[in-house]
DNA sequence: TTCTCTACTGTGAACGCTCACAGACAGCAT
DNA sequence: ATGCTGTCTGTGAGCGTTCACAGTAGAGAA
């Protein structure tokens, strides 16, 4: 008496042989059905089908890979350091949507971190071995060279927002950055704030540069003076928007508004303006970049720019696949919204 | 003239046979280099070494998976519902040094969500198949009907927190719930705390049950009267927080302290009782737990119990390669540590 | 010497799958 | 009849690795 299926015993698993056996075809048919279907009679389509159902068979994507050559998976790859990944809740957001546009075609993510030398030199070995059939990677600042070699082996790679210095020909994923401080500095004229400071992202990343631009464009169009004095850059992080803020009071104690690159970095604004007994939105409002979940954490809740990190993650999957399946790279720019709330 | 590895040709890697040509000897013997060099001479070894170097050799997995029918691949699977996920900065650190751990064994992570029935079905399919060795398990909730069927396919599994209603033998790390609440509350007390509200966990979840059971343990042991009414829970969000600092406040004006479950609750306890015009800490003290990013965003920053993420998720990582490696299963408990701020 | 033991090495044979190919059969035109 | 086309099916080969096994050589014991 063999032993079965049921609880108990650990089985070998049944391969595409017991299938085809327990249907009555041969291997090429059942491999021809796992494949499309395609040149497969009706009645033996289903016959398979029912045997794969009968024998609960799954196929082995290490066999498969073996052959084709490819993985069947990909990479979401961050380089950012440590501190980046933490504080700031669109990774979270982004990372959820490629996992599960992904999982919409039975693709698996391997995230893979490359904080130090040594991880990026493992990780990119690892890649270029072709142990993922492409990458996703987030990693807003310039000259990261994993992207360049990547690019370099032919590796299919999208990356989330614009990648600056690496040449064309890298596909991307991005919010309209510009496009968004231009409707955020256009509602702050429209409630009549006319003394507009800024607190830029780095200016190594294109979030930070456009983002200024748009800010610049916009005060050029309504005929305000711009003042470079009223402008200072931080990193993203609280805690130098909380600088920031400082440094733009002190600079220009009559400031009726700030427009910050990003929402967390507007917390940081928040605590200061708190800090030096201004109110908001009534003596300076405030108007934030992301809408991650920071603001409507923040009191007063922050007017800010939303972006479709959704549509920004299903976009990247989407182009990394047409890439994987031989198209060519694609720039994909995604337009955002202004969410008012208290701050303005 | 044949294509040479440089930019340009996409060339078919180099195998095991070609490193075994370059080096003079057999694959069997590049094998045994590969792992862990037993029974191979010092000279063959330093041959096939430089021969590794040369050619820029690099396994292939999906071969060495066929046949040794291990996947050398880890799943992290999330059960949570999405916004626990968005909201809980936990589970960034716990995946972040999960991946790092892993890394370090070089061991890739595969991300996997579970939220829908749907997904839930096909992550079961794709690990029984035997596509990842183990899985590391984050999910609070009791009645986890994937964790059961894992356990019961024999799948190495390792819980973050301990898994209520699955029966034992399944391996878990958490940190000493209960220890850190009774810090908590003992430091409250030392502060002149009597009137000592809490706003608990999710009473399905061990950090829940625990850590109000250590409250209510120091109390005792203190000799102040336990009193329910000042006993609300929430769900780790902060809003839940927020509304149960409200019914605290509603049902004991004379508050004078409150011990919360999660820092994320904590601020929203923060909100309610700057809206009821309460100061932190001279009116009422504020305790939180986690020793989040939110902890200290918090202002007043808060008081809190840190918990050792980083501790965790490499015993997380260690128990479960030990597993898969055919030890037995284990639990490990870890010490948290009272972060005295501002908000006490 | 001869035997035994240990350290080391090479050689099929798998692992489960896909791919290329060849063959069968039907339909239709020649 | 013959050929051609298209759909459908089975078969052998091979992907790159590990594993079991057989075999060699050198050291030490009898």
């Amino acid at each position: 008496m063999t032993m079965n299926n049921g609880a108990g015993g650990r089985r070998r698993p049944p391969t595409i042989h017991d299938v085809a056996r327990e249907a009555g075809v041969s291997r090429g048919t059942v491999s021809r059905v796992l494949n499309g279907g395609h040149y497969v009679s009706p009645a033996a389509a289903e016959a398979v089908n029912a045997a794969i159902r009968r024998t609960g068979y799954v196929v082995n994507r290490h066999a498969r890979s073996l052959i084709t050559g490819r993985s069947d998976s990909v990479g979401f790859l961050l380089t950012e350091p440590q501190e980046r990944f933490f504080e700031d809740p669109n990774f979270n957001v982004l990372l959820r949507g490629c996992t599960q546009a992904l999982a919409a075609h039975d693709v698996p993510l391997l995230l893979m971190l490359a904080g130090t030398e040594d991880e990026r030199r493992r990780i990119t070995r690892y890649i270029t071995a072709g142990h993922v059939d492409g990458v996703l990677l987030v990693s807003s600042h310039s000259g990261d060279p994993i992207a360049t070699e990547l690019r370099e082996a032919g590796v299919p790679l999208v990356a989330c927002g614009k990648p600056i210095g690496i040449g064309s020909k890298v596909s991307y994923v991005a919010a309209d950055d510009r496009d968004g401080a231009r409707d955020m500095v256009r509602h702050l004229l429209a409630q009549g704030r006319r003394r507009i400071g800024v607190v830029t992202g780095p200016l190594d990343t294109p979030g930070g540069v456009e983002r200024l631009a748009g800010y610049r464009e916009v005060l050029a169009e309504a005929g305000v003076q711009y003042d470079e004095g009223i402008v200072v850059s931080g990193d993203y992080s609280r805690a130098s928007g909380e600088a920031g803020a400082e440094r733009l009071l002190d600079r220009a104690p009559d400031l009726d508004a700030v427009f910050v690159a990003s929402d967390l970095m507007a917390q940081g604004v928040l605590t200061a303006l708190r800090r030096a007994g201004r109110r908001v939105p009534q003596d300076v409002a405030v108007g934030g970049f992301d809408d991650s979940p920071a603001a409507t954490a923040a009191s007063p809740s922050l007017t800010t720019i939303r972006q479709p990190w959704d549509r920004i993650s299903s976009e990247m999957v989407r182009v990394l696949l047409a890439q994987i399946g031989g198209e060519e790279p694609a720039a994909v720019i995604l337009p955002t919204e202004l969410v008012k709330r208290e701050s303005t």
